[in-house]
DNA sequence: TTGTAAGCGTTATCAC
DNA sequence: GTGATAACGCTTACAA
């Protein structure tokens, strides 16, 4: 069943049940009467390759992230996919890995979709903030479509970034450590992203202002693998920390299982603050203190910004959002 | 750049960069490196609506869950997204949320997208198995396109069914703790699917198998939120059970946190099993005894079925998989 | 091996 | 308000 069978059964022209099709006001009621009918009656439905490619577009949304059985991501992207399916906007998604060559290669692909807009999952799309500049890709890509950065920040034309002030959460988290008296602070990261730079230098911050100095032997870097990080830390002689602050949840909860295999007491022992208030923030015990950094606000505003710049309505290109520090069980302040 | 420009700069037919483009081997190596040379200098890439519109198909496969913010469904969906685009596929995917309507809406609307196959994540597309049919909108759906379900079951043409042997798991968890010397298990579970269904059946198999009463007051219906869990149990008067058996590890991380609270001891006083073998078994302390339901391998089943079939190979139409019980400190066995 | 030309099912631009 | 008809860019018989 084609456009030209109803409009043939309708007794009307192609072009009519096209206008009926897409709610055109010039139609006559009788007449759309008539054609709605036949469409019904015949489970009509347009054909989307004709209609894609009179008008170059599906109304796909590209979404890529590193990998969705990230919790982070996951969140995000439900939340993306709910939010633009109800504008009307269908989803592509691409899991790239996170490698340098990987990323490029998912977003070359998927640019070959011609998708109306590219959303980018995670910080690891903004760059790593120190190397020489390997986000050239995004900008290509941006070229051709709106790109949107969810928790990155990538200055160019026709980008939009949305992204948390990571660097000041980091400061608050770590300045309350500091305040509670805390001397030792172990800095846990994953990954070399722009969003864990950013928390390193909240970090670095918060030790400087309260006159603490900065340890290269209290920065670790390892898998987010909550078993590893377990293991590496009781691998390690002597508690030479007193309190951890981690880029990502599933760090801090290799702290804490560290700290309840030696035995130590969780908060007065140890105190630790996670990032993200993922999940595993409330699974492990005792709960996790985190940042929250509210992945379905950042998500939200940029579903709404897709939508303005589609429609050709001016939007900001950096939006910053607050972080919000939850208190739970493994920090006594 | 069009196949047009494409054939007058290399000085040939459409016909023949179409040949290239697809590698038909019916062309001269020199005309094709002549028309390759000339795609690379001008970027050229196919309009992928006009292939769609010619051949009917745009290599894209549909995915639905429930919600992939879900733990499960985020594994697979990963795994499906990575395993399908190796194979030259992209995917849509959608969240349908659980009710029927939703899930009912979800299919109609990416049906329209001539999708190549599609793929139902989560044993709620198969029904709850108790009340009348209600999967009538998935044979339907598989009128058009071949339709695979992850760990559900829907018998008819051209659907695919790979499911956990949820019963049989479940049989085994439960024999273990009674054979462990638990009389009064509790069970836990979120929701009325296929799948939930069958662990109850055998939940209830082993208890009958080992001559104990089934209770109706040892089973409990609640939604899978940790902190809710935990509040309805603790909420309970007395301990009037000596181990839980859930059907989602957030349910027994539930359970796990009201123990603690109530300074049971685990395995001693109260023994858990969960189920999924999610990233919140090892999160939880204790570790969670988990019934590991092989996500990973049922997807990759699945994704080699969709090949095959739109290979036009023949496929089993129902393939069961074995789960594993993974011990760890939950449990005294 | 290569070229010609007829689809594929829409939408949009004209006339009327 | 409605109808012809020309794009849109590719694939694929069929011819050469």
């Amino acid at each position: 069943m084609n456009i030209y069978d109803i409009a043939k059964l309708a007794g009307v022209s192609t072009a009519t049940v096209s206008r009926v099709v897409n709610g055109s006001s010039k139609v006559s009621e009788h007449t759309r009467q008539k054609v709605l009918k036949v469409m019904e009656e015949n489970h009509y439905t347009p054909n989307v390759f004709a209609r894609g490619l009179g008008l170059d577009s599906m109304q796909i949304i590209g979404i890529i992230c590193p990998d969705v059985s990230d919790n982070y991501m996951a969140r995000a992207v439900s939340f993306l996919v709910r939010r633009l399916k109800e504008y009307g906007y269908d989803c592509i998604l691409y899991c790239s890995g996170s490698g340098q060559k990987q990323k490029e290669e998912a977003v070359e692909l998927i640019m070959r979709k011609r998708i109306d807009a590219l959303v980018l999952v995670g910080s690891s799309y903004a760059g790593s903030g120190t190397e020489e500049d390997n986000t050239e890709y995004v900008r290509n890509a941006a070229e051709k479509v709106p790109v949107f950065l969810i928790n990155g920040k990538i200055k160019g034309d026709n980008i939009y970034s949305v992204y948390n002030k990571d660097e000041e959460a980091a400061f608050q988290a770590v300045s309350a450590l500091i305040e509670s008296g805390r001397k030792r602070i172990l800095f846990l990261t994953d990954a070399g992203t722009c969003s864990a730079m950013q928390k390193m230098a909240g970090y670095e911050r918060a030790l400087k202002e309260h006159g603490l100095p900065i340890l290269g032997e209290l920065k670790l870097h390892m898998d987010n693998r909550i078993h590893l990080v377990r293991d590496i830390l009781l691998a390690r002689k002597k508690p030479e920390y007193d309190s951890v602050f981690a880029t990502e949840d599933g760090l801090a909860v290799g702290a804490v299982k560290c700290a309840n295999a030696k035995g130590l007491e969780i908060p007065s022992d140890l105190s630790v603050i996670g990032y993200n208030n993922s999940e595993y923030s409330v699974c492990c015990e005792p709960e996790l203190t985190t940042v929250d950094n509210k992945v379905e606000r950042l998500c939200e505003i940029t579903a709404d910004n897709i939508m303005k710049v589609l429609k050709g309505e001016s939007v900001l290109g950096e939006i910053p959002v607050d972080c919000v520090l939850v208190r739970r069980c493994t920090t006594d302040f």
